[in-house]
DNA sequence: TAGATTGTTAATCGATTAACAATC
DNA sequence: TAGATTGTTAATCGATTAACAATC
């Protein structure tokens, strides 16, 4: 994809939303959906969906709207979900077996391999079937096992040194927990998860207004 | 605040940053920060940090800069980080533990005074000095303790519940982690942490690109 | 066919960047 | 004072909304 076409990092942020939504329509065995009535479940415009879909073809037929399983397969494949993961978690604390023991992720394709924290109390213990193992072997069990995600829930004083661990084994794309910016190559994507920038974007709502409309 | 005085949620979403790194310089003993510096520590221009700020107010001075400390102060204020909270957390399984352990929030003025499941197993552990209790009791704790906010981190599917009682019983903002769009009152401010969508978006870009600029 | 709804262009709105006078 | 950097206005850029012809 060449910088000319890329899609804006907003519509991105929204197609999860368009997905979920998709897949509760399909259980519920609505196989149709029109722009206006995916706006009233998701809250964005009729016109902010036909242009956030039309970035990645036509996937609708005039007066008729979309069909729910071949809309929500195409924004499958879009993001990435028509394949699996294989992952691993750094820091095995509570947050990181909170992550572990989530089994959405694992039902999207992304599966956990192993765990590492550098606690020898927590080392050897098994989550669901995932092993806590000793940091010290992250980096070869990385290479060895071709890891394609990495995830951080460390405390952020060891989230930069699991970031450069994870960069010099080839591992592609970075999901961090960790409240820090990580610096890492151009080439390795990083999503943050930043808890405490949320709580205060929260906080700030509560002090200042009650009804203000939001994203 | 009134309608046409609104600083724009974007601009929001950016101040628990510039909080962030304003309080690591404190650590370091640096008092004083132009908007050329913070632009190099946050990401964002110069131009756009010195609009950001100037929504509500000259924190600088010409030839000067800003002075961090008051600067972080200010911050603080405006997000609301200049009292404490009390909170309560429905959901005592992993995510609920995470939370109630990391002692970010607390130093940050975020008080859980107690957890809720309705496991059995659960009722009566405590994590650190937080007990779980019985979901059954939540409505009158909440009432009894005036709680301020409420986390979220049930499975979907009890998530509207809880919304629910924490509407009636009066709680004024709701930190939810379940993967569920939550219908309350206008009055009640939501923010939610949606784990997929984030996960979603990071593996959007593995596929389509690796030197992506974003946000 | 008539009605419905998309895909897409044009208009509007809002956010970011650039520029510079004010001033410490 | 001279240099530095803010606060703020203007210009640009991008995202959202509106409108409607195309078409199922």
């Amino acid at each position: 994809m060449d910088r000319e076409n890329r899609v804006s990092i907003t519509v991105i942020r929204r197609l999860p939303k368009y997905y979920r939504y998709l897949g509760e329509l399909l259980k519920k065995g609505i196989n149709r959906i029109s722009s206006q009535e995916l706006s009233k479940l998701t809250g964005f415009t009729a016109s902010q969906i036909r242009q956030d879909l039309n970035n990645f073809g036509g996937f609708g037929q005039q007066g008729y709207g979309y069909n729910v399983e071949e809309l929500r397969n195409q924004l499958g494949k879009i993001l990435g979900l028509d394949r699996t993961y294989k992952t691993i978690i750094a820091g095995a604390g509570n947050l990181g077996q909170a992550v572990a023991n989530y089994r959405g992720f694992e039902e999207a394709g992304f599966k956990i391999l192993a765990m590492f924290d550098k606690n020898p109390k927590l080392i050897g213990l098994k989550i669901r079937d995932i092993e806590i193992k000793d940091v010290d072997e992250m980096e070869n069990f990385i290479r060895e096992n071709n890891i394609d995600i990495g995830i951080i829930t460390t405390p952020k004083e060891s989230a930069q040194d699991v970031a450069d661990i994870f960069m010099r084994s080839g591992i592609r794309g970075i999901w961090n927990f960790a409240p820090a910016d990580l610096k890492v190559d151009d080439k390795v994507i990083i999503e943050n998860v930043h808890l405490n920038e949320s709580l205060f974007t929260l906080s700030y709502f509560l002090k200042n207004e009650s009804d203000y409309v939001r994203d």
